[in-house]
RNA sequence: GGGCCUGUAGCUCAGCCCGGUUAGAGCGCACGCCUGAUAAGCGUGAGGUCGGUAGUUCGAGUCUACCCAGGCCCA
C-alpha cells in the first residue's frame, strides 16, 4: 500500500499493543516523527568529489546540452585566465559567478552553454620557460624559435590541464572535454586572420613608441617586469632660447629640468601648465665663473624660481614681467648649433606641475609615456605649424646614442653591465659649451630597475605596430573610436558604473598598440617593403585575399609557428608579389590583449553550441582596461559591434580588514585550503552572500559564519526531508482546502518566485541568497516549522492539517531546491537525490517550479503579518514566565490576551490562537487588559497574562488539555491523540495482512 | 597625481535614486527554554555618534563640498 511500503518503513517492530499494556505503550512509535538518513553534518570535503564523480558519470553537460536542445540561447562567454599557476581566490570566485549565471538561466528555460577557455600566450610563460633554459644553463638566444615555442605550448598545455581540475572541483559545470584555447592551431588561425583584418581595412600602421628597455637584456620590458630603486641621479636645468622675441623677452630663454640629461638629445617640446604663473627673470647678480650670468633672462614658474636661484647661484635677480607661455610659440633646442635645428614648441600639458624644476617639463616623446602621449595628443597641431611630428630613434638597442642623436652618436647611456655610460657627460658639456646650462646637481629618487637584472632601464623608441583610433574604418566614414562609443552606450553594464569606467576609458585611447618583440605568441602576419614601407595584406593591395587564405589555411594546419619555419616568405609570397625579396616578414608578435580580444571570433563564432554576440561577459573589474576593452575594439573594427549585450563585473579580494591580498601580507586565502577544510560549497556561499560587484572581504572569521550560515540552511533542508518520509501523492491537498497557515506560506512562495527569478535576471545573487536564507531561517524554522511541528507528528494519518502540511513541505522543498541549486549545487543535489534517489537523476536537471500567480494572497499576508506581531507579544510575555520559572515549555502555558483592536481580533477567527502561539490553550479576550499583563510597545492594544495550562498532560502530544482521558480507551491521551493512534493501529493491522 | 568605485551593528547585507516616526534583517555573542529537527530547534536581550567635517533644509544614513581610509585601472 502507500505509506508502509516506503523504502525505509517506519513503523516499529510488531508489538505490545495490547490494550491491557496502555500505560506502558511507547506512544512516540506512534508519532510520524521525522525521518532521514540525510547526515546532519555535511562532511563536504569529502562528499563534493563523490558527487563531482556522479555528475561526471552520467555526462551532466551534455545531458544538460541535450534537454535544452531548441530553447533559447543564453551565452556567457568566458573570459580566459591565464595557463600559468595554481588558482588564486579570484579565479574561484569568477568562475562560481559564472557558474551561478549559466545555471540559472538553464533552470529558467534557456539552453545555457558554458565552454571555458584559457589565455595561452604571452610573456609570463616566456618568463618561466626562459628560466628552465637557463637553469640548464642555455640562453634563450642559442634556441631556434620554434623549439622554444614548442616549450611554451608545452608549459601552457601542463598548467591548462592543472587549472581544468581545479576549477572542476569548485563545481563549475561546462564543457571542459572541449574547452577553447587562443594557442590552438584554429584560434591562432583566426586570431592572425582578424588582425589582417585591420591591415586590410587600412587601420594598422607602424610608429613607433617609446618602451621600457633593458640594455642588459636587450629586451623591452613591461611594467610587472619592473621595480624601482633609489639612484642618484644627474639634474641639469637647461636653456631653450626664444626663436622670436621683442621687446623685453628679446634674448630670454625658457628653462627646463630633467634628471636624464641624456634625452636632451631626443628633446622635441616643453610642456607647461596652464594652470601655473610663469614670470621673466633677469639675473642682476651671479658670480664671476658662474653658468647664469647678469643679464640672463629666464621664463619659469614664480613658485619655483627661488629653487632655481639657489641652484644656479644667482645672486640677484628682478622679476620684469609676467609671461603667458602660450603666447611664446616656440623656442630653439639648447644644442641647436649640433643640428638640432628646429622648432621646439610648447604645449600645453596636463600632467605638469610646480612642485620640482622649473614649471616647464622637457619633452622627449621617444623617452617617457607623458611625453609620447602629450606629443602624440598635438600631432595635428604640430602638422599645422610645420612641425614633422616623427619621434627620432636616438638610443639604439644596446644602448648606444644612433646618427639622430647629432653630435653624440656612439656615445653610450648604459653599458652592457648595466652602468652609467658617457652620454650624460657629453650632454652636459656640449649645454656648457652652447651657454645654456644655467646649473647642474643631482637627486635621489626612484628610477625603474629591470626585476631580474637590477639594472636601471630606459625609456627608447621603438617602432611598433598600431590601431588607428581616429581613422575611417570603411565606408561609413566611421573611426574604431566612435564605434567603440556607440557600442557601449548598446550595452548594459552590471553594475552601471562600468559603463563610465569603460566609456572614459576609450575616449582618451591613444591608438591601440597591438605588437610585441617577443617569442611566443601569434605574428603579426605581414610583409612590409623594405623601401616604400607598404604593408601587405592591404587595402590597395590586389592579391591580399590570396596571401590571407595562404596564411590561414597555413596556421590552420601547423599553428601560428608556421610563420617562423623556414623558408615562410618564400612560401606565403610565391606568385604573391613579383620579388619576395623586396619585403620583410614582420616578426613581431601580437600582444595577447589582441589575442582575448578574438575570443568571439574563434570560440563564439566558432562553435555551433554558442552564438554571436555573447549575452554577457562577466570579469573583474581590471578588466575594462583589458579583455572588456579589446573585444569591444576588435568586435567594433572588424563587425561593428560589441560582442556582448551585457557586461558584469565583479570586484577584487581584500582581506578582513578591507586590504589588498597578497602573499607577502600573508593574508591570502588560498581556495585549496578552504576546499580541504570546508569545502567548495563554503566558497560559493561566501560569493553569493558577498556584494561581488564591490570588493570582496574574506578571512576567516567571514569563512567560519557562512560555515555556521551553511549549517543552518543545511539543516532546514533535513527537516523537510525528515517529515516528508511520510509524504505519499495521495495525500496532497489542493490549497484552496489548506488552512490559512498553508496558504500564508504558498504565498510567501510566491512572492520569492518573482524576486528569485528577477535577481538571478539581474545577477543580483545576495539579494537571492539572503531572501533565502531568511525565508529558510525566519519564516520556516522559527515559525512555520516550530508551528507544524504538533501538526506533523501528531495528528491522525489523514488529517487535512497534517496533509496540508505534507503538501507545502513538498512544495517548498521543490522549490527551495531548485532556487539553490546554481548556489549551492553540491547540497541541493544531495538533498534532491536524498529524496529521489536515481540512476541519472539530478536537481540540476530540473527547471525552477510553475508557482501559480493564484497562491499570492495580499490580503490574507496583511493578516499573517498581524497574527506574527501578536505572536511576538506571547512569547514576549512567555519569556517572562519561563525567567520567573513559572514555565519551562510554552506547552505549559494557556495565555489570556487580550485585545483592543476589532481588526486585530477579527483576524483570528476561524484560527486556533494556542496553535499559534504554541502553547496549551489560549484565551483572547476583547479589551485593554489589566493594569500588570506584558505589553510590546510595537504591538499596541495587545496585552498578555501568562496563565498556567489546566489538565492533564496528554502523552503522545504533550499538550496540557482537561480533555485528558476522554476517551476511556486512552485515558492518558487527548482525544485528537486518541483517535491518531487508532488510525496508527488499524493501519497497522491492515499491513499486516 | 588622474579616472572609476566603496565606507550602515563583531560579520554578511537592506535602507540611499524620489530627504521626514525610536536606522532594519540574518548570522555571531549573552542569557534562558526544550530534549520527538538534538554536535539540532525555540525564545529573549545586548550591540550602530550610518567613515569624518562643513553646508543646503523646518528636518540628512539619504542631497552638496571637502577630508580620511580602502580597492581597481592609469601616471
Amino acid at each position: 500500500m502507500t505509506e508502509l511500503d516506503s523504502k525505509k518503513p517506519q513503523e516499529p517492530q510488531p508489538s505490545q499493543s495490547g490494550n491491557g499494556e496502555q500505560a506502558e505503550r511507547n506512544w512516540s512509535e506512534t508519532l510520524f516523527l521525522p525521518k532521514t538518513d540525510f547526515p546532519m553534518k555535511a562532511g563536504l570535503p569529502q562528499r563534493e568529489p563523490e558527487i563531482l564523480a556522479r555528475w561526471e558519470k552520467i555526462g551532466l553537460y551534455d545531458r544538460l546540452r541535450r534537454e535544452a536542445e531548441g530553447r533559447d540561447k543564453f551565452v556567457l562567454h568566458d573570459g580566459p585566465p591565464y595557463a600559468n599557476g595554481n588558482l588564486h581566490i579570484g579565479h574561484a570566485l569568477n568562475k562560481t559567478l559564472k557558474d551561478v549565471i549559466s545555471r540559472s538561466q538553464g533552470m529558467m528555460g534557456k539552453d545555457a552553454p558554458y565552454v571555458p577557455g584559457w589565455d595561452c600566450h604571452g610573456l609570463p610563460i616566456e618568463w618561466k620557460v626562459e628560466e628552465g633554459f637557463r637553469a640548464k644553463g642555455k640562453n634563450k638566444d642559442e634556441i631556434p624559435i620554434n623549439s622554444f615555442r614548442r616549450v611554451c605550448r608545452e608549459f601552457a598545455e601542463k598548467w591548462v590541464k592543472i587549472q581544468s581540475k581545479e576549477f572542476q572541483r569548485l563545481g563549475i559545470v561546462g564543457d571542459w572535454d572541449n574547452p577553447y584555447t587562443t594557442m590552438a592551431f584554429e584560434a591562432e588561425a583566426i586570431i592572425a586572420r582578424e588582425l589582417m583584418k585591420f591591415a586590410m581595412n587600412g587601420t594598422l600602421y607602424r610608429g613607433s613608441k617609446p618602451v621600457m628597455w633593458s640594455v642588459v637584456e636587450k629586451t623591452a620590458l613591461a611594467e610587472a617586469e619592473v621595480e624601482y630603486q633609489e639612484v642618484v641621479s644627474d639634474t641639469i636645468f637647461v636653456k631653450f632660447p626664444l626663436v622670436q622675441a621683442e621687446g623685453e623677452l628679446s634674448g630670454a630663454a625658457v628653462v627646463i629640468w630633467t634628471t636624464t640629461p641624456w634625452t636632451i638629445p631626443g628633446n622635441r617640446a616643453i610642456a607647461y601648465s596652464p594652470d601655473i604663473r610663469y614670470g621673466l627673470y633677469e639675473v642682476t647678480a651671479a658670480p664671476e665663473d658662474n653658468w647664469a650670468k647678469p643679464g640672463d633672462k629666464l621664463i619659469l614658474a614664480d613658485v619655483l624660481a627661488e629653487n632655481l636661484e639657489n641652484a644656479a647661484r644667482i645672486e640677484g635677480w628682478t622679476r620684469m614681467s609676467d609671461v603667458d607661455p602660450a603666447s611664446l610659440g616656440a623656442v630653439q633646442h639648447p644644442l641647436h648649433e649640433l643640428g638640432y635645428d628646429f622648432d621646439v614648441p610648447l604645449l600645453p600639458g596636463e600632467h605638469v606641475t610646480a612642485e620640482t624644476g622649473t614649471g616647464f617639463v622637457h619633452t622627449a616623446p621617444g623617452h617617457g609615456m607623458e611625453d609620447f602621449v602629450l606629443w602624440e595628443d598635438s600631432k595635428a597641431e604640430l602638422q599645422a605649424r610645420g612641425i614633422d611630428p616623427a619621434i627620432p630613434f636616438t638610443v639604439d638597442a644596446d644602448g648606444f646614442y644612433t646618427e639622430e642623436a647629432y653630435g653624440f652618436t656612439g656615445k653610450r647611456v648604459i653599458d652592457d653591465k648595466g652602468e652609467k655610460g658617457d652620454a650624460n657627460n657629453a650632454v652636459i658639456e656640449a649645454l656648457v659649451e652652447a651657454g645654456n646650462l644655467v646649473a647642474r646637481g643631482r637627486l635621489r629618487h626612484d628610477y625603474p630597475h629591470s626585476w631580474r637584472s637590477k639594472k636601471p632601464v630606459i625609456f627608447r623608441n621603438t617602432p611598433q605596430w598600431f590601431i588607428a583610433m581616429d581613422k575611417a574604418l570603411g565606408g561609413d566614414g566611421d573611426t574604431l573610436r566612435n564605434r567603440a562609443l556607440k557600442a557601449i552606450g548598446g550595452t548594459s553594464f552590471v553594475p552601471a558604473a562600468g559603463e563610465n569606467r569603460l566609456r572614459g576609458m576609450i575616449e582618451s585611447k591613444p591608438d591601440w598598440v597591438v605588437s610585441r618583440q617577443r617569442a611566443w605568441g601569434v605574428p603579426i602576419t605581414i610583409f612590409r617593403h623594405a623601401e616604400t614601407g607598404e604593408v601587405i595584406p592591404g587595402a590597395g593591395f590586389a592579391k591580399s585575399e590570396m596571401l590571407e587564405h595562404r596564411i590561414v589555411a597555413a596556421f590552420e594546419q601547423e599553428g601560428a609557428d608556421a610563420w617562423f619555419a623556414e623558408g615562410a616568405k618564400q612560401r606565403f609570397l610565391e606568385g604573391v608579389v613579383d620579388n619576395p625579396d623586396d619585403w620583410e616578414k614582420v616578426d613581431d608578435i601580437l600582444d595577447v590583449w589582441f589575442d582575448s580580444g578574438c575570443t568571439h571570433a574563434f570560440v563564439l563564432e566558432h562553435r555551433p553550441d554558442l552564438k554571436w554576440p555573447a549575452d554577457v561577459y562577466l570579469e573583474g573589474s581590471d578588466q575594462h582596461r583589458g579583455w572588456f576593452q579589446s573585444s569591444l575594439l576588435e568586435a567594433c573594427g572588424t563587425r561593428g559591434r560589441a560582442p556582448y549585450e551585457a557586461v558584469v563585473t565583479h570586484g577584487f579580494f581584500v582581506d578582513e580588514q578591507g586590504r589588498k591580498m597578497s602573499k607577502s601580507a600573508g593574508n591570502a586565502v588560498a581556495p585549496e585550503n578552504v576546499i580541504k577544510q570546508s569545502g567548495a560549497e563554503i566558497l560559493r556561499l561566501w560569493a553569493m552572500s558577498s556584494d561581488y560587484w564591490e570588493d570582496l572581504r574574506i578571512g576567516p572569521e567571514i569563512l567560519k559564519a557562512n560555515v555556521d550560515s551553511y549549517r543552518k540552511l543545511r539543516n532546514a533542508m533535513r527537516f523537510m526531508l525528515g517529515n516528508l518520509a511520510h509524504y505519499r501523492e495521495e495525500l496532497r491537498v489542493e490549497p484552496s482546502q489548506m488552512p490559512e497557515l498553508e496558504r500564508y506560506m504558498l504565498h510567501r512562495l510566491a512572492e520569492l518566485d518573482t524576486f528569485v527569478r528577477e535577481n538571478y535576471n539581474a545577477y543580483d545573487f545576495k539579494r537571492i541568497f539572503h531572501a533565502l536564507f531568511n525565508f529558510c531561517v525566519g519564516d520556516l524554522s522559527a515559525f512555520y516549522f516550530d508551528i507544524r511541528k504538533d501538526a506533523l507528528y501528531c495528528e491522525p494519518h489523514d488529517s487535512i492539517v497534517r496533509r496540508s502540511a505534507l503538501t507545502v513541505l513538498d512544495i517548498l522543498f521543490e522549490a527551495l531546491t531548485a532556487w539553490l541549486a546554481p548556489m549551492l549545487c553540491f547540497t541541493m543535489e544531495e538533498a534532491w537525490l536524498n529524496r529521489f534517489p536515481g540512476e541519472d537523476n539530478s536537481v540540476h536537471l530540473r527547471q525552477f517550479p510553475n508557482i501559480p500567480d493564484t497562491w499570492r494572497d495580499e490580503a490574507l499576508a496583511g493578516k499573517w503579518k498581524q497574527l506574527r506581531s501578536l505572536r511576538r507579544a506571547v512569547t514576549g510575555a512567555l519569556e517572562i514566565e519561563r525567567k520567573e520559572r513559572r514555565i519551562g515549555a510554552s506547552l505549559d502555558a494557556a495565555p489570556k490576551v487580550y485585545i483592543a483592536d476589532d481588526a486585530m481580533r477579527a483576524s483570528l477567527e476561524g484560527l486556533d490562537p494556542a496553535e499559534i502561539f504554541i502553547t496549551s490553550g489560549a484565551e483572547i479576550i476583547e479589551g485593554e487588559g489589566p493594569e500588570g499583563a506584558f505589553r510590546l510597545s510595537e504591538v499596541p492594544g495587545v496585552a498578555v497574562e501568562v496563565i498556567e495550562a489546566v489538565g492533564k498532560k496528554c502523552a503522545r502530544s504533550w499538550k496540557i488539555s482537561p480533555d485528558v482521558g476522554a476517551d476511556p480507551e486512552f485515558p492518558d491521551l487527548s482525544p485528537r491523540d486518541a483517535e491518531a493512534v487508532r488510525q496508527f493501529d488499524a493501519r497497522r493491522a491492515a499491513a499486516a495482512e
